[in-house]
DNA sequence: CATGAATAAGAATTCAAA
DNA sequence: TTTGAATTCTTATTCATG
């Protein structure tokens, strides 16, 4: 379900430093969500995510 | 001149919708900065830029 | 130190397919 | 309408060079 994933990536970019989707992606497999790179990216685009380039966090 | 060409970046993308740094490049060129994407992508860096996944604007 | 050319790495999109 | 695999496109970095 594409709102339960949204919602356990917004926790898991609060909690983790991600640096790159694929990154993410499996932080989503470990949480029992399979996708991959592809969906992250569309996620992240839904989600109005942003890439910030900063030592402290990559997404937000 | 960095300092010259990042305010040169910082005017370009509050007026245009820039979306690649290949695009931003070609508008530095354009205000006499010849500069590639390489160049382009350590002063985003620098400058802390933020690329938006947004109809309105890309960098930001 | 700043930069470019080339390359590696990462992200977005196309093209099925379900 | 959602997704993954493959691909294309974009960005970051490496490795010189000025």
């Amino acid at each position: 379900m594409k709102a339960a994933r949204h919602a356990m990536i917004l926790d898991i970019i609060s909690k983790f430093n991600i640096e790159t989707q694929d990154e993410l992606a499996e932080y989503l497999r470990r949480n029992g969500f399979d996708v991959t790179q592809a969906t992250v990216s569309r996620d992240i685009k839904e989600l109005r995510l942003i890439k910030v380039l900063s030592e402290q966090r990559f997404y937000k």
